[in-house]
DNA sequence: TGCAAAGATGATGTATTTGTGATTTAAGTT
DNA sequence: AACTTAAATCACAAATACATCATCTTTGCA
């Protein structure tokens, strides 16, 4: 994927500490967009579609909190950081309860904002890999494309058996139930689709083979472990 | 799904305060296992695969940093709440560092915890989601069940199917790109593969056509919006 | 207004996927 | 050690998915 710089929508009406938390981020290889209400701060969003947003919650025109129920009818996924003088737990619990993903009281440290911002990006990324990339042992999984690579051997899988790797893997050094994988995958546990189940799980087995580190192990009346 | 308690792991070294934590925990409906030490606490954490840690960073025998590093090993999905009398910005780094998903500063009020804990628990289960129903409009969308279900009209996908509306649902309301979706899905933006997904865009079309506020709309020349 | 490029849609033959049966192997139990 | 139940593996017919072709419609622009 593209290496360019993150984007960050910072809604702060103090000028000072506004600009001051722009060049921080911006020093952090950041890319910020200042704006300095609510309302401005939704030009920005919608011209820019930045990576995350850092609202302030006390703001003329348009307060974070409004601005944030505005973005969430139709954007879920971007995260959302609130920044407040208030001490009141009442406007925590607010916060998140509007789809805020974190909540950081004044006075606060830029470098604890900065980490803060990066664990939500890095969140969000992790969300996006399941569409990607998923390494196991010395293979690589791509769930999407159907598709597991080790070294020169390359499979295709089928619907059936991504899926089924995709649960163990989610899983992995976990055992993960039969009958919770029958009802997900095919619906119904009963006995046939159990056997069904047992030859994708062959299957699995023989193109797992070439790292020998990588195990899908029976628990025998219980269900699968994948270990990696 | 089943609607049972959630499960905490709390780890805090003082007796009183982890008394006090373990109750109004409780009284929010959790279940909470308090160990008073790293060591007690791994040991809890394995009979009982909590759905959310909350650790205590200064502890006698193993501290929660230690701790959180042997969990994550084996596990990175389950989240982590670190406590801590500190106050130095370093520490909330190394916390995030080591996996951890928040960072709460002593004093903190119970009200915040809670709150906390709560967002990390949706987090969780909205994660899970993605293996589960999703709601566009007037239809249900299982993409690992590959079905498309809409009151009486129920129709399973293909592969192809739903994976395209996944990602189009993923950029619900914006532009999904042409070529991102051929390369993603594909492997390749060549002609052909472009006419073939020509044809699963209509077939789509025709299986939401159901719920008329649904649209996929094409911009022409960069690729599609799910408008829902 | 007309032309070229992009997109939409239906039909179809080929290749792939999957459920199921038959058979073998392994794990617990008495 | 014999027995019961669960799991593993192979093979194959029926069902399904997909690329591709042919044809038609829409869009943007000169």
């Amino acid at each position: 994927m593209t290496n360019k710089k993150n984007t960050i929508l910072l809604a702060e009406d103090e000028p000072a500490l506004g600009q001051i938390i722009k060049e921080s981020l911006e020093s952090k290889e950041f890319e910020v967009f200042l704006a300095k209400n609510g309302t401005q701060a939704l030009e920005l969003y919608e011209q820019h579609s930045p990576d995350i947003l850092v609202l302030d919650v006390m703001m003329p025109i348009k307060d974070g909190f409004t601005l944030a129920r505005e973005i969430r009818d139709t954007d879920d996924t971007t995260p959302i950081i609130f920044l407040t003088a208030k001490s009141q737990t009442k406007d925590v619990v607010n916060g998140f309860e509007l789809g805020g993903n974190d909540y950081l009281k004044k006075p606060f440290s830029i470098e604890e904002l900065i980490v803060r911002i990066n664990a939500l990006l890095k969140r969000k990324k992790d969300e996006a890999r399941i569409l990607d990339d998923i390494q196991i042992g010395a293979y690589v999984f791509n769930h999407n494309k159907q598709r597991l690579t080790c070294n020169e051997h390359d499979y295709s899988l089928t619907h059936r058996e991504a899926s089924l790797l995709l649960h163990l893997y989610k899983q992995r050094n976990n055992v993960l139930d039969r009958t919770f994988i029958l009802n997900k995958l095919w619906g119904d546990d009963d006995f046939f689709n159990a056997r069904s189940m047992d030859v994708f799980i062959s299957k699995l087995r023989k193109k797992l083979q070439h790292d020998t580190t990588i195990q899908i192990v029976n628990v025998r009346g219980y269900g699968y472990k994948l270990i990696c």
